[in-house]
RNA sequence: GGCCCCGUCGUCUAGCGGUCAGGACGUCAGGUUUUCAUCCUGAAUAUCGCGGGUUCGAUUCCCGCCGGGGUCACCA
């Protein structure tokens, strides 16, 4: 492979927002290039207009920008070999669906919808029978003189087998009696996936065709094209399926999000990336934290499995929560700020963040854990006399003595001192150190799990700490 | 149903004829911590889908079965 100049491309279809087993493909096609020094594009095969959603491509775009899989050519960005939209390139097609009729490889089928609606009916297993495969030319002329539409079929060989390499399935052979005459232009003129893919892989010099498992039934009508083509075919690796929790293919039904779904969510694009990878790939032991660029120096195509994956969140969560701790405090303060309120001033947030960024798993964690530092929360006394193990008269005692204690430090509210001034209090006040300080905790957060009482207490200063003391016993 | 692919702990996987079948996530226990989380340590969990072969020896090779998945559009 060293010796073939690598180009890869994700060909998605703006016919919604990709889920992220979708995506993981585009990664995939994205390293493989990247690994060999090559490029990675994008293309968009909006073939059927029907179906075509709006805003789904910017979403697609969107993606791919967010994980960092950049191409080298888009629709966007352009390049020497656009344009990279299926819908501008109809003229193309045409040409190459004329060729392929001249010579024989493919020919016009005039059978009307109904004609083939009723097969379906009569067999739904049924290929089309190739009613218009033998037609004389004469019985042609006929039709296209009176204007019949049709469309154009692939004669595809119905003996022998068509075998070929592939990437990660290792040999793979069809029997060409099962291969149908596929429809390669469509009565309005306008080409079906398989003609177009084969058409713009190869003008696009497409070295590697990534693609997902649906696909391998369909490949040898794509190879039979580049072959009457008299053209070179890619190599064609076809990655597994991601499966939901109950082992069926990844649907919204499981809930099976959009990389944009999983940002809103909370999970950082790095945590998205390095799990992807290790859904289906294998390095070390799918547990070291990878950026972008040490994907590409790691990634090895030859381990790609040949299994599908299971989608199990358990992982995601590990990873992001990995990510969190290891991103520096400024870009993780960065990425937070589509996951809290406005008003909360940006210092404070981030002496917070460094509070609690071990307890989070992702993004959306933060708000409710850090909520009481911005809110003072309602205490009653019986939730600190719970902690406390001490009746009212007593905890009230020890509250005054640690509101006192607090009192002295004056320019060194430190978290250090705290701990120093407040634990000697605690001795000598018949609390045990439990006791005295988880009624603390729960008077100045209203919550019995919070960072480190001090460090809390330094967060929210020294007045706000002595007024929400004060208060619980008022 | 035809055709194609896949089958190692719950999950992601290592393994490529002889291994105590290893790791990670998750789970459980212990330690650290005034709490939670982190972190550290330890443990449990796989008769390698089942049944036949081949072989001195099969998780590794072959066959069958079973199970799972994909596909059979003028959708991609």
């Amino acid at each position: 492979m060293a010796d073939t100049h690598v180009r890869t491309r994700y060909a998605p279809s703006p016919t919604g927002i990709p889920h992220i087993g979708n995506t993981r493909t585009a990664l995939y096609a994205y390293l493989l290039a990247k690994k060999y020094g090559g490029e990675f594009l994008i293309r968009l095969e909006d073939t059927d207009a029907d179906r075509e959603v709006e805003g789904a491509a910017e979403k697609i775009y969107e993606i791919n920008e967010i994980l960092g899989l950049i191409p080298d050519e888009s629709p966007t960005k352009g390049g020497s070999f656009g344009p990279y939209i299926q819908s501008q390139r109809l003229e193309i097609y045409r040409k190459y669906a004329q060729l392929l009729v001249d010579t024989g490889a493919a020919y016009y089928c005039f059978c009307s919808e109904e004609r083939l609606k009723q097969l379906h009916e009569n067999n739904q297993f049924a290929k089309y029978d190739k009613h218009c495969r033998h037609l004389t030319s004469a019985e042609i002329k006929k039709q296209i003189d009176l204007g019949a539409p049709f469309v154009i079929r692939a004669k595809m060989p119905e003996t022998g087998f068509t075998t070929w390499h592939d990437l990660v399935q290792g040999k793979l052979s069809m029997p060409n009696s099962e291969v149908d005459d596929k429809v390669l232009i469509k009565r309005n003129g306008v080409p079906v996936y398989h003609f177009a893919v084969v058409i713009d892989d190869h003008l696009m010099e497409i070295s590697h065709v990534i693609r997902g498992v649906e696909y391998i039934v369909s490949t040898p009508v794509h190879l039979y094209l580049y072959e009457t083509l008299g053209w070179e075919p890619p190599v064609m690796a076809h990655v597994p399926l991601l499966l939901g929790p109950d082992k069926s293919k990844l649907s919204k039904r499981h809930g099976a999000k959009s990389v944009l779904g999983y940002i809103e969510d909370g999970y950082l694009s790095e945590a998205i990336n390095n799990f992807l990878l290790y859904l289906g790939f294998s390095y070390k032991d799918n547990s070291d934290l990878l950026t972008l660029p040490e994907m590409v120096e790691i990634f090895d195509e030859k381990k790609i499995q040949r299994q599908n994956a299971i989608f199990d969140i358990q992982r995601l969560n590990y990873l992001n929560s990995q990510w969190i701790k290891r991103l520096p405090s400024e870009e993780l303060f960065h990425r937070l700020s589509a996951f809290i309120p406005s008003d909360w001033p940006d210092e404070k947030v981030k002496q917070i963040l460094e509070l609690v960024k071990e307890r989070m798993f992702t993004l959306r964690d933060f708000a409710p854990a850090a909520e009481y530092f911005f809110n003072a929360p309602t205490v009653s006394s019986e939730s600190v006399l719970v902690q406390s193990g001490h009746s009212e008269e007593e905890t009230k005692k020890w509250f005054n003595i640690a509101i006192s204690t607090i009192e002295r430090l004056s320019s060194t509210f430190t978290s250090e001192n705290l701990h120093h001034e407040l634990a000697a209090a605690q001795t000598t006040s018949g609390f045990s150190p439990k006791e005295a300080f988880m009624s603390l905790r729960v008077a100045i957060s209203g919550r019995s799990a919070t960072p480190p009482l001090f460090d809390c207490m330094v967060v929210l200063g020294k007045e706000e700490t002595l007024h929400r003391l004060s208060k619980v016993f008022s």
